[in-house]
DNA sequence: AATTAATTCAACCGCGACGTC
DNA sequence: TGACGTCGCGGTTGAATTAAT
């Protein structure tokens, strides 16, 4: 029996009619996916019910299409996102909210189930690790204030790392993929050369939501040449908790004054909502230097406690 | 080594927009 | 103008995989 195919209990009306004409779901095989690209190879994509018929897939259009689109197309970019592309998406979806066809048009290769399915792994994640919900304003801060400017400075740090000669683990094995058996290495992005990341440069002030919170720009193409086999190099645990020993980040939190500001680097941060106050990132910045004298061991991550003690000064935010 | 829990991500679904007749 | 078909989007699910116990 196929598994794939729905025989039992409710059934919606596109259910039955997929059961009354012997569709399947569920996973594609290998001999799908083949007919699937002969098929548009030959007579290209579009009118995706009708190219299911005409293919001979016991398929829906639709089914098709997410295959075509998601998987299946040769500029399909995989592997792990980016700190360049988790940069990207933060600073879109602090734009556009949950619009992940049109902030992935900004990521070449990149669909939006994937972005979509980064956010809802990653991103939300850490939300609920903190305790609030992915849409306040306190974890929005948190992104813009503290996330952001470190992934900048990550990516900084790697592309002066690579113009040194050294390698830094910031990037991610992306490839492209033909199709499930023919997996073949990414030729270097060059399709991005004309993509700016729309990271402010410096001293220029984001004006759809007033922050200026980085001095950096970037092309995806000039960052994506490093490879990497650390997969939690890339991950945003390491932006939020990972705090470096050897580079520290260069927020100044003893500098936060009266008007909710915090010094990065030569700029200062406002806070519209007045989360910084002195004594969390005081707090931060004590703990932080806990980290690079060795106080926590040699591993640079944020341990259990580090977690439960952010979280308390988030709650007291 | 076995079991359980957590995570990831491909695929599905419903719905609204749009085009055609 | 309304019925119908198609397309694309955002939300959700669940199987497969990985990590933890």
């Amino acid at each position: 029996m196929d598994h794939n195919k729905i025989k039992v209990g409710f059934k919606s009306n596109n259910q039955e009619k997929e059961e009354d004409l012997d569709l399947r779901r569920g996973p594609w095989t290998v001999e799908e996916d083949f007919t699937l690209i002969n098929f548009i190879a030959h007579h290209g994509e579009g009118r995706w019910n009708s190219l299911a018929r005409c293919a001979g897939l016991k398929r829906t259009g639709k089914s098709c299409r997410l295959r075509w689109l998601n998987y299946l197309r040769p500029d399909v970019r995989r592997g792990n996102i980016t700190l360049e592309e988790q940069l990207l998406i933060l600073e879109l979806h602090s734009r556009w909210g949950n619009r992940w066809s049109k902030i992935a048009q900004h990521l070449p290769g990149r669909t939006d189930n994937e972005i979509k399915n980064y956010w809802r792994t990653r991103v939300q994640k850490h939300a609920k690790q903190l305790k609030c919900d992915v849409n306040s304003k306190q974890f929005k801060d948190t992104m813009k204030y503290l996330w952001m400017p470190r992934l900048v400075e990550r990516i900084q740090a790697a592309a002066a790392a690579t113009t040194s000669g050294t390698t830094v683990a910031s990037s991610s094995t992306t490839t492209y993929i033909q199709n499930q058996e023919n997996q073949q290495p990414l030729p270097n992005i060059s399709t991005m050369s004309e993509v700016n990341v729309p990271v402010q440069l410096a001293n220029n002030v984001d004006k759809t939501n007033g922050l200026n919170y980085s001095s950096a720009i970037f092309t995806l193409e000039n960052s994506s040449t490093t490879t990497s086999s650390d997969n939690s190099s890339s991950d945003l645990t390491d932006c939020c908790y990972n705090f470096p020993i050897n580079q520290s980040v260069n927020l100044d939190y003893s500098q936060v004054n009266q008007t909710n500001q915090v010094c990065y680097g030569d700029q200062y941060l406002t806070s519209p909502t007045g989360y910084f106050n002195p004594g969390y990132f005081q707090a931060l910045d004590q703990q932080n230097s806990q980290l690079m004298d060795g106080g926590y061991g040699s591993d640079n991550s944020w341990n259990i406690e580090d977690m439960w003690f952010l979280q308390q000064q988030f709650n007291n935010m």
